[in-house]
DNA sequence: AATTGAACATACTACCGAGTATGTTGTCAA
DNA sequence: TTGACAACATACTCGGTAGTATGTTCAATT
């Protein structure tokens, strides 16, 4: 419960999303794993998973093992929970403008940028995630894992295709233009996850210079999809 | 010498670039390393650096230890030998383009075209150059590999900066427009990258395939960066 | 033919890290 | 007050891996 200054952020992002309206944190997160899984993310972050062990989280911490494995049966275990946290935050980023009845490009454009502020302000969670979708493209995985790596992936892949639909519609109606879906798909996605791997909270940081930052991936990434340019 | 099939395309990049008329390979890369460094790359790129054990390498190359610590000194020895020769395939791919007169939209649309081709025909070197700015970007290594390590992001920081510099220009020529031109070229060079994670060679490619890849990324950079479309 | 050294293979050590087994503390119910 | 259980801490085991020490082969000198 004694969040530091350095984890106050991600643990507002979590409690925010618990207290939203939708039923999945609940279920996943209880109390005593919060602290773990933002400890965990930020390593797996820091040195990647497999170079993170569990004593480096249980380091940050400021507790021992025993802690960890009291709430997860093992280190995999404690990924696959951080990452799953981390596309829960993404669904609840997308949802009103998934829901929204604008034209699609509107909605696209919403999407995006939803996503891509999601991918800042839960960058440990997302890095995670991105690391559980390299190790699957590989797949050099032991087959308990497999089962919960595929989960996963497939939560991506559905998350994927909200975006797919939409981008298709856009298409339709004229307002973007590509060539191979599946590039182009890849191509926006790099584009509005990149954050995860260059952003830096800058002390005095607001929301709105975070906001500013996703606006900017946003308009790069329309502009790549050949939308003509708002005013 | 004797390569099989399926390590015989990085085989001949490395052969292309050792015969170019520059001297970098000549220096770095003897005989007898070049298959270690073809194997090394696809491990590293496979299971990440911190999971490849130098025995996967070893297996790859149908041999054990032995070869590989006659040859490198250590395991980071060998990742930051893989990592140069990346970067050294990256300069030759774009010293054409670089060195054109055209106006500097043209050079821009060259460089980056090459560079992305060059992400695409050299992928696991390339994956491993990015394994070593993500560790870099983190800070967390010993103070051996800790100068070799800033080695490797020197050159990439100077490459890096041959980019810059001719997106300043087409700028100043009103061909390009952007914000911030930091995260202008993060997410250009994140877009040229993406072929690292996603490109997978299909059985009967041509090399008019993996150009054309390129292409739609060149081609949604230039767009994102504000371009008017070319005819 | 003997020597030498490069290019490996084999056999070992030392350590680190995942997982476990067991102890300790506090709290709450009965 | 006393179990009883949750929430940890402590102290271990044990497998994997980087690195080393030492053999072995072969080809080129001399």
């Amino acid at each position: 419960m004694t969040a530091n200054a350095s984890t106050q952020g991600i643990a507002r992002a979590i409690a925010g999303v618990a207290a939203s309206p939708g039923t999945l944190t609940a279920a996943l997160v209880e109390e005593g794993q919060i602290d773990i899984l933002n400890m965990a993310a930020q390593c797996f972050m820091a040195r990647g998973y497999a170079s993170t062990s569990i004593d480096d989280v249980a380091r940050r911490l400021g507790s021992t093992k025993g802690r960890i494995y009291h709430f997860f049966a093992s280190k995999a275990d404690l990924f696959f929970a951080v990452a799953e946290v981390g596309m829960q935050f993404n669904y609840a980023a997308i949802d009103a403008s998934l829901k929204s009845e604008a034209p699609a490009m509107e909605r696209l454009r919403d999407m995006a940028f939803a996503h891509c502020l999601s991918m800042i302000e839960t960058q440990p969670f997302q890095h995670s995630v991105w690391q559980g979708v390299e190790i699957h493209l590989r797949g050099s995985t032991t087959p308990e894992q497999r089962e919960r790596l595929n989960a996963l992936i497939e939560t991506r892949d559905h998350y994927s295709a909200l975006f797919r639909k939409v981008m298709e519609e856009a298409r339709a109606e004229g307002a973007i233009h590509y060539d191979d879906p599946g590039i182009a798909r890849q191509l926006m996605f790099m584009t509005l996850n990149s954050p995860i791997f260059w952003y830096k909270p800058r002390p005095g940081e607001t929301a709105e210079d975070r906001k500013n930052i996703a606006r900017q991936c946003t308009d790069f990434v329309l502009a790549g999809l050949g939308a003509t340019p708002t005013a």
